[in-house]
RNA sequence: GGCCCGUUCGUCUAGGGGUGAGGACGUCAGAUUUUCAUUCUGGAAACAGGGGUUCGAUUCCCCUACGGGCUACCA
């Protein structure tokens, strides 16, 4: 199905809010498949819609994409051959095409107030503006030419509606689905263009894909009936031979019941369903993205293109390169994926551990300037990154995990060590504090080497000393391996934690 | 209601006329870690139901059930 023509994609968000998963996965399969096919990629933003339309969105929408390293070939931001790339810069070109179609009879004027149509639709059950009502209702198909004509002079609002054939049955093929097939005869005469002059999704999308030369349209399911619409408008508009390939992807389902995933099951839930970050202007509330939770943006990007996509092997830890270069359509599944947090934690997780301490550096810088911790050591960090990354599910764990290594602890677990403490052990660490005095801590090997011979030589068990020795460094059962922590944390701070801790553990 | 799409372990999925139906997440049990997490090993766990076609169907066809989507001058 990819032909001699150069692939071009496009993803064309609507700016009415946050960018969710499914949002996003529809970008990525666009990107990879460009990428794949060495074609273009670009964005073209659907901001007709003024009543939804949110300040702020499209730039939010930049940035969603940016993070995520799918940046388009052509944008508003960056231009390209066919710009604009908004719908709202465009509107002057979609009312001729709504004329030619009403010129051809493949098109009407309608009148009807949306309040008309409101009470239509109560009174009737089942109500639809088509064959069966279009003559019984107000407009240019129905209306005598002088009642046309006088409406129109006078400037009375309206639309243009599609013409939806009696009788047809309208086929196409979707690369995922294959054959789709509907009756025209129960499809709606859908608005072209708005009674503002502005087109709807469906006139829009049509013009543009065609006057973008775009060879391939993934869009959600959740568009596959509104399919005969589109497909009947590029053959009407006479463009069928350039009518771009179809590709309904699969919905993103809700983890538990049932339905699409929405925003508001990540606060139900409790976990993101935006890329990053939205602030609602209206509202002022926002609601969590991937990124604030600390996600890396190549386990986000991997953990999407692996719900409803694989390449058939057991692979399942993708590059994006590795993602570009096995990207196939044939490979996407029909059926909807129900999004499972578990398991896009387990990919963070992944990509956490195998992460180069300097890569999250600078985001770990800020989780510590949160905590009004400044580095001035950088190897030191690098070093207690590399200690704590096998540790963490989000980078966001990392103070939970590591806050011992900048601060000393507030707080012992005295019910670990306290109804076991003896004199001798109080001995044990008085002395210990003068050996390391003496010698410093060179490395955990060496420093782990010298503690287990003193037990020894005082006739006490390592094994009952290195949990005391734990909670004085860090105050509780947890953490890397003790001599690590020790090693790092350098003679100074060790022994200054062990005296300190010595007179809470004896008091 | 009407139309369209879908259905393999709890979840994401591989497979495909004859398989011990494979992997991953999660879960359970053991081991390692003298903490906790990691890691390792092992276990439990699935072809929605009914009819065909066939020597044989989870796989192909039909029906049913179930799930989902759409049904706006929203995308």
């Amino acid at each position: 199905m990819v032909t001699d023509k150069k692939v071009r994609v496009r993803f064309a968000p609507s700016p009415t809010g946050g960018l969710h998963l499914g949002g996003v996965r529809t970008v990525l399969f666009n990107y990879l498949f460009a990428r794949h096919h060495k074609g273009d990629f670009v964005l073209r933003i659907e901001d007709t819609d003024q009543n939804r339309f949110v300040e702020g969105a499209e730039q939010y929408i930049l940035d969603c994409l940016k993070w995520c390293g799918l940046n388009p070939d052509e944008s508003p931001e960056v231009g390209g051959p066919f710009a604009p790339y908004r719908q709202s810069e465009r509107k002057a070109s979609y009312r001729q095409y709504a004329e030619q179609l009403v010129k051809q009879g493949d098109a009407y004027y309608a009148f009807d107030t949306p309040e008309e149509l409101d009470a239509q639709r109560q009174d009737t059950p089942n109500f639809r503006y088509g064959h069966e009502n279009r003559m019984r209702l107000s407009n240019s198909l129905s209306l005598t030419d002088e009642r046309l004509k006088e409406l129109l002079d006078a400037g009375t609002p309206h639309v243009i509606r599609i013409k939806m054939p009696v009788e047809e049955t309208l086929h196409f093929e979707d690369m995922i689905r294959g054959h789709v097939s509907f009756e025209t005869n129960l499809v709606d005469d859908k608005v072209l263009l708005k009674a503002d002059g502005m087109p709807t999704y469906h006139l829009a999308v049509v013009v543009d894909d065609y006057l973008m030369k775009i060879t391939h349209a993934f869009r959600g399911e959740e568009w596959l009936p509104s399919a005969p619409v589109h497909i009947l408008l590029w053959d009407k508009l006479g463009w069928k031979d350039d009518m771009p390939a179809w590709v309904h992807l699969p919905l993103i389902l809700k983890p538990d019941g049932n339905g699409k995933l929405s925003k508001r099951d990540g606060d139900r839930l409790g976990f993101p369903v935006y890329a990053m970050n939205w602030k609602d202007p209206k509202t002022g509330d926002i609601i969590r993205g991937f990124r604030e939770m600390g996600y890396l943006p190549e386990a986000f990007v991997n953990m999407l293109a692996l719900l409803g996509w694989n390449d058939g092997t057991e692979q399942e830890i993708f590059s994006m390169d590795e993602l570009i270069e096995k990207f196939s359509i044939d490979r996407v599944s029909k059926a909807g994926a129900k999004f499972d947090f578990e398991k896009a934690k387990w990919f963070n997780h992944e990509y956490i551990k195998k992460a180069d301490a300097s890569a999250v550096k600078s985001e770990i810088l800020e989780i510590l300037k949160d905590k009004n911790i400044n580095i001035a050591d950088d190897e030191f960090l690098l070093k207690v990154i590399d200690l704590i990354k096998e540790r963490l599910t989000f980078l966001q764990d990392f103070w939970d995990q590591s806050s011992f290594f900048f601060e000393q602890p507030k707080e012992y677990d005295l019910n670990a060590v306290k109804p076991k403490w003896s004199d001798a052990k109080t001995s044990f660490f008085t002395d210990l504090i003068s050996e390391l005095n003496n010698s410093g801590i060179n490395s955990a090997a060496e420093m782990e080497a010298g503690f287990k011979q003193s037990a020894e030589a005082k006739g006490l068990k390592t094994g009952e000393l290195m949990l005391p020795l734990r909670v004085m460094l860090v105050g509780g059962k947890f953490g890397p391996g003790v001599f690590d922590i020790a090693a790092l944390l350098g003679k100074e701070e060790t022994i200054s934690r062990i005296e300190k801790a010595l007179q809470a553990f004896t008091a």
